[in-house]
DNA sequence: GGAGGATTACCATTGAGCGGGAATCCGAAG
DNA sequence: CTTCGGATTCCCGCTCAATGGTAATCCTCC
């Protein structure tokens, strides 16, 4: 920006500054928005005054400030995140009264998956996906469901670094992997015990757009130890071809592989 | 900024480059957003390259560009909006499935009612409330409730200006108002038949906080028809206590009046 | 091939942003 | 009441990042 001495760019502040808000921190002293972002503490409280003018932020009473519902608005009615919740909601409802676990639709983003929406929140059920979380492509069924439908240049490039370990079945053999995808490809979903956190197991089900790309995943979160996990797959697939057409997918082109004829 | 001209921070311009996008327009082209926002071409291309590069803005196959999902997730993960959905949703999930129209939560904002949530996408009834859409106090159930519950000073404020008339229907006269926002106080709901729209009415109700004072407003849209209407009640006031709870609230203080002994 | 628009390249100008330092405010502890 | 540590605001000169014209280039349709 005008002068330099830090060399950094006023957009790039700002993403500092909202990045020091999360689930955890949503509101906090500006001295501590200072620590917590790195910037000085003149410049600190100049950007908020700033953006408090502009009520991307706002002051609570007790002095601390937190994201302004201006912000929330704009950026939410500016995203096309609402249009896909929006296609995706009525459908993941249906899931959701059917299957009575929980109930996520992911994107991905920067090499892993990002859930854009999330349903039911039994507490009886582990599950870490929050919405506006990120979980690793390979240790979650929805990011398998992703990796498998990603061009073979960014599946090469993805599963030639070093992958973490959650859990036992968690896979980070690149063949072993490659050849789960295929597997996803060829059965339409993907199921994964126990990959990120052992108790509980994720199925996962691809969201086609109009251009036959795939948009999102679809997944629900079940307990392990319910054995008849796999007939949850119909209604997923279901209503994932729902979503799909309600983004305006006409099903599969010509060309492309069927399960049967 | 560095250099005026215009006399404009960045901030603002960011504020105009962000509102430019709406439900109807996700995505544009650089020149159509400079056209939109009236800032210069080339200051309108710099800056979105800037945004560009920090991933607040995406460009898309066509050229066009939208609003990027690491803005989306920033802003969502760090907003107080997500923690009230989060504790309104499972109790929105048991309503939707018990009136089956659609359900949303509103807070108050800048004068308006802004929904932050909404479940249920019946077609077959008129509702033009959308997330992160804006409707006018006195003209919808959640209005009301949320006006009845602010401090009177502000009433006093909203009720001195004038305000428009939608239908038959719509409240305008502030001293009419006035009395039916005490009985809104009196019977702890707002039921408005055809406010906005005449074909569908609704019913709305507060949801506290820990302070005991009102976070948001909890509705139903049903068909006018519908003259079964007020049995919804005590579900949306049960579901609204369940999420006034979840925000921490317990109970009402003393010395607040109650319904009956 | 050429007209109209979108996008990029170039560049002189300058005041908005910068941030150190000091003063002030405020609440809690002594 | 005084002290003290932290948060917040004020002040102010420096300077280069941002600005936004003009012009060149790149596309796309007719």
């Amino acid at each position: 920006m005008a002068n330099s001495a830090s060399g950094e760019s006023i957009i790039g502040r700002l993403v500092k500054i909202v990045s020091a808000f999360d689930d955890r921190h949503t509101s906090m002293s500006v001295a501590e928005l200072g620590r917590r972002t790195g910037l000085p503490v003149t410049t600190t409280y100049r950007l908020v005054n700033d953006l408090l003018q502009e009520r991307l932020l706002e002051r609570e009473p007790g002095g601390d400030i937190h994201i302004g519902t201006r912000m929330w608005e704009l950026v939410s009615r500016g995203s096309k995140m609402l249009g896909l919740r929006e296609a995706a909601l009525p459908f993941m409802e249906d899931v959701q009264a059917v299957v009575q676990h929980s109930t996520t639709l992911g994107i991905l983003d920067s090499d892993e998956v990002l859930y854009i929406e999330r349903l039911g929140s039994d507490k009886t059920i582990v599950d870490i996906t929050k919405i506006a979380g990120r979980l690793p492509l390979h240790a979650t069924s929805s990011g398998l469901v992703l990796l498998a439908h990603s061009p073979s240049s960014y599946q090469d490039s993805f599963l030639a670094r070093p992958l973490t370990k959650f859990t036992e079945t968690t896979l980070t053999d690149p063949a072993q992997l490659r050849r789960h995808l295929a597997g996803i490809r060829q059965r339409g979903f993907a199921a994964m015990p126990g990959v990120i956190v052992p108790e509980s197991s994720g199925i996962a089900v691809p969201v086609f757009g109009p251009d036959n790309t795939v948009r999102a995943a679809l997944s629900v979160v079940v307990p392990r130890n319910e054995e008849n996990a796999a007939s949850r797959v119909p209604v997923l697939m279901a209503a994932a071809r729902g979503i799909s057409r309600a983004l305006g997918w006409r099903g599969e082109l010509k060309g492309t592989l069927r399960q049967s004829h």
